[in-house]
DNA sequence: TTGTAGGCGTTATCAG
DNA sequence: CTGATAACGCCTACAA
């Protein structure tokens, strides 16, 4: 350490002076500081990382940053990070399965002291995660999630987010409500079907599984679907999706087809997407509050090095609520 | 290293093997590699990187997550990094100078190899990163741009792209065009208020200073703005932001006041988020292609890593383009 | 073709 | 209270 040098003294001592040892005396730490400044010292992070292998970052995949909703998952994470004095080393997947992976092995390799992770939608195996979880390298699950009940996550409430969504189309008037979901593997597809299924049998109304159609997310099997629904004679009067995204194509799609919005279809979403208060008509949705879902990971993370081996909640779910906007105002 | 220790060989044949060095006899490559997957070697990184001072990460700065716009230039720089075996450290300044300041220390401290970085709205020293730009470290500036000249940029065609969207405005048969600028410091402040007056003088349209507008891109500032326009006896009969976001408040405001959109007056933006193709009416726009400057600039890193002490463009231009919607078509 | 030695900057351990 | 020494894992000279 060259301000050691400079002083003629050892660079234990100066670590041990920066770092407010107790046992180094106050002079010494003074002038040690004072040179430290003088000499504008910056402390080599890599080396410092690397000596008490422990990096102070975390590393995050989210599926992309194309749309609001994960980037602000990724800034609520970032945010809490930094506020503790994490750094944080970021991912895309773009929604691929083998990307994760590489991605997780490169994170790891790089020795970030956790993983905060958002599944893609491919991702169906997590051995890749569990491996390292194993190592007993802390994983928080964000958003869509691992399964296992080993890993630590942090959720939206999707059944009761569902359930929301769906007792106000009712409330509405709404007689035949279409569920558009993911693919069949996503936790998400699964807990909102349920939320969807609790409500109907709640108000004894029967289940048609026409009305039930799942999805891989793309813009022409959202549209395909609607259009087969278009088609039936008894068409569905309110449409519920997974995803705001999801939604905005459904309402674009039926007003190119002239059909009223809510008043011959509603529609709803989930999430509460930024686009969803823009669009026309603002969208009915679910606030799943995505930034706070990022600053809770975080916290997850934090809490799980502070409490090392301490009982530690497995789920955490995020409390949101229904935004009503226009597109299933039915009653005015 | 373990793995040469398991096969009673030393750690620099094994590294070497790894790294495919010529001296190594091919056998030993083979056999090393072997083993190399059969213990599930993992090099670690940090201790690659503190070795030879060279993390093979950078670091990116942006004001924040909240928008597509920030988020998908992020996106565009994490693509390329990847692709080429880096890695990206992000930090968020919020817009505040303090914030940016800290995060490039932290940064640097972290040994990044390079920092892209997008300045906050405060920003108009750039000591901060000046220092490190001397001491030989690329820095490339995207977007909202450090002036000084020695400053590798990667930026939108203010000037030629504000040109377009006022000669579209013009060709609308608007008279009056009422510009939102941001504050007077930055650099895309100045350079399509440029753009502005360009068109105006070409036309031989005298400028009225009362037309010309600075923000602080804040709500209020912006509202303000409007409704002093609004109460003029004459009235603009078109209005061009600065940003998209900016755009959208004003068309919300203007409808809030039962003003017809384009009829009354005319609006458009700059940047071509997400967002003005949902809001009604579709907001005309410039499409300043935020993920590929993202992806330049990163490009520009990789070069300037490459090219080491080599001649260098110092400012690099994104071509865009007019997105014209429905908010400033007057003739249909 | 392979091995040995040293260093990267910091911190922890142990001794004084 | 302070200092010497070793260690973190990898890589590059230099030596054999």
């Amino acid at each position: 350490m060259d301000i050691g040098k400079a002083m003629g003294i050892s660079a234990t001592t100066v670590s041990r002076a920066l770092h407010d040892h107790p046992d180094i005396s106050l002079s010494t730490k003074i002038s040690v500081k004072e040179m430290a400044i003088a000499m504008d010292y910056h402390p080599n992070l890599l080396a410092r990382s690397f000596a008490n292998s422990q990096s102070q970052t975390v590393g995050v995949i989210i599926p992309n940053l194309e749309a609001t909703f994960f980037s602000s998952m990724l800034g609520g994470v970032q945010k809490v990070a930094s506020q503790n004095g994490y750094k944080v080393l970021m991912c895309q997947s773009n929604e691929e399965y083998l990307n994760e992976v590489e991605n997780v092995h490169l994170l790891m390799d790089s020795r970030v002291d956790g993983l905060l992770i958002c599944h893609s939608i491919e991702t169906t195996n997590f051995d890749h995660v569990n491996i390292y979880r194993k190592r007993g390298i802390p994983i928080i699950n964000f958003y869509r999630v691992n399964k296992d009940s080993e890993t630590i996550s942090v959720v939206a409430k999707n059944t009761e987010g569902a359930e929301l969504v769906i007792e106000h189309l009712l409330n509405q008037g709404c007689k035949k409500i279409g569920i558009i979901l993911g693919p069949r593997s996503l936790l998400i597809t699964e807990e909102r079907l349920k939320g969807y299924l609790n409500i109907h049998k709640k108000h004894l109304i029967e289940i048609e599984q026409s009305m039930i159609a799942y999805t891989d997310y793309t813009y022409n099997s959202i549209i395909e679907i609607v259009d087969r629904w278009l088609d039936m004679k008894e068409r569905p009067d309110a449409i519920f999706c997974i995803s705001d995204r999801t939604a905005i194509y459904v309402i674009r799609h039926l007003r190119k087809k002239n059909i009223q919005i809510p008043a011959e279809i509603a529609v709803a979403g989930f999430g509460n997407d930024l686009m969803g208060e823009l669009i026309e008509p603002g969208l009915t949705t679910y606030d799943v509050q995505t930034s706070k879902i990022g600053e809770t990971s975080m916290q997850m993370f934090l809490d799980q090095v502070k409490n090392e081996f301490g009982q530690i909640t497995k789920v955490h779910t995020i409390e949101g609520h229904l935004v009503v906007r226009e597109s299933s105002l039915k009653q005015k």
